[in-house]
DNA sequence: TCAACAGTTTAGAATTGTTATAATGTAGTT
DNA sequence: AACTACATTATAACAATTCTAAACTGTTGA
């Protein structure tokens, strides 16, 4: 049985049209073992690539848009340069390498819970994420590009 | 003694010549009580009006930029449309108010220190900071705008 | 003091990332 | 097959940021 059906029947399950485009985005996105990080940019070559064909940059971006929505895609932000969307769409906490501008996700048991004393009055806390930033212990060039 | 003076010290200090630009921009940044969340656009607008004069962006960029590489001001992302600095430069955590998209730094007393169990192999951590993201209870709708 | 130089400011152009538009194409329904 | 609503596309518009080159200014040292 081909393994597209599955996106097929997800995209439906979400109101979007299961289009070639957005099949092969789906599996790109989703067909893998570890969830995945990456920016439209990334996301655009690959899916040509993988459709040995030109995809629009502005589909890319609707349907990244719509999956979102949807909460099949999370953004993550690290600084305003570096926008990237995350398949794993729990809350939880990255890792960035600041060496090869890597995200990765934290594993539930590399942190303990997050320990909030005090909330800001009259608002709830909608989520608490933690980024590490790490290098190489010989990169401190970095600061002096 | 005109608290000017303090300013123009500290320009140079850090090697930036004192100009009339850079000194009323430090006035805005540094010359408050508690630390200072802004964007660029504020601060351009906060500076052309204390000098009743038009400064110019790029002017606003180039220093915000060196103050930043000299560790006097911070960036911080929320999302990849929200990019502000922070005059508060220690590892510091925020809360981030989604109904007034306002940043507010959390007391140290807040949250109790995040416990890193397992990191990165080969990689020193540089950095850990928490985002704490709030809004009022009843502002659900936000999420199907 | 003032000339010379290096650093700075400026307006506007260029670039980058993202969103909007409107014409063409396609999936789903009948 | 034909109709309709939704999608895709290239391109234009837009916003944020960086670059550029000319004019300007703070600093140094004769």
């Amino acid at each position: 049985m081909p393994k597209t059906f599955n996106f097929i029947e997800k995209l439906r399950e979400v109101g979007l049209r299961p289009t070639k485009q957005r099949v092969n985005m789906c599996e790109v996105l989703f067909n893998r073992e570890k969830t995945f990080h990456f920016t439209i940019n990334d996301l655009v070559k690959m899916i040509s690539e993988k459709m040995n064909q030109k995809i629009s940059l502005a589909t890319v971006y609707n349907t990244v848009h719509a999956l979102e929505k949807k909460g099949y895609l999370k953004e993550i932000s690290i600084d305003s340069h570096k926008s990237y969307f995350d398949t794993n769409t729990s809350v939880h906490h990255h890792f960035f390498d600041e060496d090869t501008n890597e995200l990765i996700d934290c594993d539930e048991n590399d942190i303990e819970p997050v320990n909030i004393k005090k909330n800001i009055t009259g608002k709830k806390i909608n989520s608490v994420e933690v980024l590490i930033k790490v290098a190489s212990d010989n990169q401190n060039q970095k600061k002096f590009k």
